[in-house]
DNA sequence: AAGCGATGGACGTTAATTGTCCCAGTACTA
DNA sequence: TAGTACTGGGACAATTAACGTCCATCGCTT
């Protein structure tokens, strides 16, 4: 049931939103029993105008009797109320999930996917989907874009496709190596970006393990300087994000580190930095590449990643308070919301 | 899976045209590989410019990748074509029937709503809104509207309401009494249409066994007359069909007329009258109202039956030749169109 | 190399949507 | 019973979106 919504708003985008506002006013109808044209239009905040063209098309499908005294739900219009509630109230529930992180976060845009990648595959793939057309909105020339690593991110590659707009585009890996595994790293999902898109790609060839020395040597590189300076220039970022401690076993960070991230409650990693609960930044992967300063200055940083296990890290990243757009799914998004209100009753 | 499309159709009914556009586009170009906006804008008989509008959009959610030497669909674009495609034809499946009838019979309209009124009373009910709403839209201002008896017409005269539109029409029995249970009589379904929609109706008062004598001194009554008047003014007639030997027995036709019937091979019957099945008029009911020369000058006839065991029975009403629109539900229709094409081969 | 068919841009025209009043009713109240 | 505060529907200008049409440029094939 709720799939044939999501294959459906791929057509028809503006689907749900056009099924929300009739079932809104045909809700308000029914619970108002007899109510005009202008009282609607002022409780549901729109126009006249555009109120009158809704109950005009409601009559024409009979849902509602329109008589001299005012508008009335017929009982087709009751019974088809009847059945779509469980519907629309399962959608709100995400809309409503979306609200209160964009409002609460400050985020330009949210979007919450019905599921839960820890579970289903099929829901990691539609936050790859998801993903996939945000990056692609966003997209407005030819320019530079930054990727991290993850399954989640190549989830996103996956969804690319084709397209002029993208062609002029460069992918560049956020930040060097980082001890993922080769499919995850953020090298090869910049390239797969790119062969999907048709755009261009550079890659970051920097070891893993890096000694001080090497580090500033490798600054002296010419095409390291150069890729640098194609992150520098990036307007859009777009990045999974991980549970800090999962993160550090996967990329093999030595005990040392990972009992001091442990011990000062590292809870969230992406683009190869380390925040605890309140968004600060406790650590950064010895590489080079994107800094928090150009993070800061980025015009679209765009977040995707979910599962219910995530939730407490994407809240994490999300504090650190430099996200403009969330993509996430519905048991991230009821676990950040639940942790939200907890942190309320603790402050009160 | 099927409510959920119900529940769109009558909410949303536009967007699931263009939702059928859209399919539509996409599966042709998925079908040719490589096309052009041109070609494809001829083939699929819309203008070159909302092809374009339509390509562009689809090019937007990633469905198709449009080069310089033409459109493809997209790896995404195919995924979501498989996905759709049983809830296209679930919903399309239907429109095909109905362009299939409206050809063959050369009909104004034809509408085939999903299931089997013999089966499910749930798709009486619907043949019932969607015969409302099509009357509903038919009526232009006041007027005389000539209805039938029956229970598929009494299901339609349910889903009625008010209406301003409405309110000067008046409702007439097409016939006199045809030896219907009260609740299925003509007169009680005009009544209760009028009562409905808020409009005016006139009944007929006609015994239900008439002799000769008393048939011509009834056409000397003054309100029998003006009645009469209202019929023949009227310029829609919205009526039931029914298996001929079905109602014979129903409305207690004497025993020898009976035999005649079967003898000739009488298949359906409508506004009392006999057909057979190439659509010839065997009988005519013993009472007044509504002549067949009537029924020709019509601006609208509207036929409405359901149910799998009433398919050949309509299909003997629509070779009469004078429906121009018709309602009836999925297994009526299946069963008319394989007649059809029985018919086909055997003329071969 | 030339020709055909492709997309994408440009722009005037047309159609639809929308904002805004007003009018003739209806229901409720004083 | 008279008045008031609503109601839907009609009308119309203004804005906006959609559409038809033409042309430039690009890519592939012959």
């Amino acid at each position: 049931m709720r799939d044939i919504l999501g294959i459906q708003k791929q057509l028809l985008p503006d689907l749900l939103e056009t099924m929300k506002k009739r079932y809104t006013i045909l809700h308000y109808i029914r619970v108002s029993g007899l109510v005009g044209r202008r009282t609607l239009a002022g409780s549901l905040n729109t126009t006249e105008r555009i109120m009158r063209g809704e109950v005009d098309f409601l009559k024409e499908q009979g849902l509602l009797e329109v008589e001299a005294s005012g508008i009335r739900i017929s009982e087709t219009g009751r019974l088809l109320l009847e059945q779509i509630e469980p519907l629309v109230k399962d959608l709100f529930g995400l809309t409503e999930l979306q609200e209160q992180l964009r409002l609460h976060y400050n985020l330009k845009q949210v979007v919450v996917v019905p599921g839960d990648s820890d579970v289903s595959a099929h829901t990691k793939k539609e936050l790859g989907l998801v993903g996939a057309s945000i990056l692609r909105k966003h997209i407005t020339q030819d320019e530079v874009i930054a990727v991290t690593g993850g399954s989640t991110m190549a989830e996103v590659a996956n969804h690319l496709s084709p397209s002029t707009a993208l062609k002029g585009c460069i992918f560049v890996p956020a930040r060097g190596g980082l001890g993922e595994s080769v499919e995850l790293q953020a090298n090869t999902i910049a390239s797969t970006m790119a062969k999907k898109t048709g755009a261009r790609y550079r890659l970051f060839h920097v070891p893993d393990q890096l000694g001080e020395e090497a580090y500033q040597s490798l600054l002296q590189d010419g095409s390291i300087l150069e890729i640098i300076a194609f992150i520098r220039n990036a307007r859009i970022v777009i990045h999974g994000m991980g549970e800090a401690m999962l993160m550090a076993r996967r990329r093999r960070v030595d005990a040392a580190t990972t009992a001091i991230l442990q011990q000062d409650g590292a809870l969230a990693e992406a683009f190869g930095y380390y925040f605890d609960r309140r968004g600060i930044i406790l650590h950064k992967m010895p590489t080079v590449g994107l800094r928090i300063e150009d993070i800061q200055e980025m015009d679209c940083v765009i977040g995707v990643a979910g599962g219910k296990s995530k939730g407490e890290a994407i809240a994490a990243v999300l504090q650190f308070g430099h996200e403009d757009i969330l993509v996430t799914d519905e048991a991230a998004a009821i676990e950040m919301v639940q942790n939200l209100h907890l942190g309320r009753h603790s402050l009160s």
